[in-house]
DNA sequence: ACTTGCAAAACTGTCAACAGTTGACGAAAT
DNA sequence: ATTTCGTCAACTGTTGACAGTTTTGCAAGT
């Protein structure tokens, strides 16, 4: 048998919001009419209202009598945001040593051998909204057992990530890096290494903001 | 120049709800009907609608078609929420070592000894909605300088810490623990030792997780 | 050219009403 | 006594309308 979704239009438009803003349909900056959004989609502003203000303070601004806007994006915010995202996946790798199966661990060593081979294809540079890499960290964040820290890094840094994604480019010779680096933290998690896989996330994590700020 | 505040009903809403789930009023598990709270504040659901929203995931969890009801705190729940914090309090405290003034500095250990002198006449054990400990760690998210961190401590670990908070005695004697780790942390900020005050805020969370976890 | 004042349009905040769904209660049947 | 079924009240999701505010476009004045 299967679940019966009856999803509501407030999840739906919601949805969709996500995939504009983080598709760049939306720019950055840009004001959202709920009015307008609401003919757009053919539904009323309820739902449009309330799919808004579940963006509040990730992917859009609020300001009282005047509306909403797509969030910019500035050197500093995404400082801030590897801040965060430091912090989190440092701590969620963390957990994932301690608790993660060794089932799971085998299937995320699977991940990072696609991910091998479909860096050396490198050709392809195609926009995918999930990319590998978000897989990669969405699964330790899976595995780390903490329901805070996966919603967080799901709602409040992934999406925020998908624009920076967007609109910048990435350095020569990181995508090897990357998976090096990804491959070290597999390594400390199949140790059973809890201070070893917190830091060598970090240190990742630390590699990764250096690079995206160096290509602003 | 004074900023005019015009505080819409939502909000208004909001705090509301904000003050009964963390005082206490609504008790944890309880349902809460849109129509029934409008009806007792006086406005219409729309406005109610949106708080509840606001506060979904953070103080109530919400079911499709059947309504929000106040989250229930397990002992799992909290331990998570504890890691959750260790994480993000750990990279304020490194950043706040790194970015805060001394004139902050300066203030923060005068609140410490405030905060000293108060333990001394302890019989005061009153409820209040924001307690000295919050204060402190608060005051050291505010000077991280890092916005995300600060806006998902007050949101998502604060309100959720004040709920745990209201159900469950101290242990003896951790009032002065607490106070001596605020002082380590401090004496790390000063020295400008990023390193140490991540490990001193670390390591007094740890310790205040064990003591609540103990309590239970 | 630049500001000022004003009127119209567009938009947000709020409300009241409607439709469909859920959960509870009690009657009928086994 | 237990189960099944139907009814009903209460509730959520959604809509369209209203009021007040902000923005816009334009005309008049400096």
């Amino acid at each position: 048998m299967e679940q019966i979704k009856s999803t509501s239009l407030a999840s739906e438009a919601f949805d969709r919001v996500v995939e504009a803003i983080t598709s760049g349909e939306f720019e950055p900056g840009q004001k959202i009419s709920e009015a307008h959004l609401a003919r757009q989609l053919g539904i009323s502003r309820g739902p449009i209202r309330e799919a808004l203000h579940r963006l509040e303070g990730r992917l859009v601004s609020r300001v009282p009598r005047i509306g909403v806007r797509v969030i910019q994006f500035g050197e500093e915010e995404l400082r801030q945001l590897f801040y965060l995202r430091e912090a989190m996946e440092g701590m969620a790798a963390r957990l994932a040593a301690e608790n993660a199966s060794d089932k799971w661990l085998r299937s995320l060593e699977a991940m990072l051998q696609r991910h091998s081979s479909e860096i050396e294809g490198a050709g392809k540079r195609v926009y995918r909204q999930r990319t590998s890499d978000e897989d990669f960290h969405f699964s330790i964040a899976q595995a780390s057992k903490c329901e805070n820290i996966e919603r967080l890094l799901l709602n409040e840094v992934y999406y925020q990530l998908r624009i920076h994604r967007l609109r910048s480019s990435r350095q020569p010779g990181r995508a090897d890096k990357a998976l090096k680096e990804h491959f070290e933290i597999v390594e400390q998690l199949k140790q059973r290494n809890p201070d070893g896989a917190e830091e060598a996330m970090r240190a990742h994590i630390r590699a990764a903001r250096e690079s995206s700020l160096a290509m602003l």
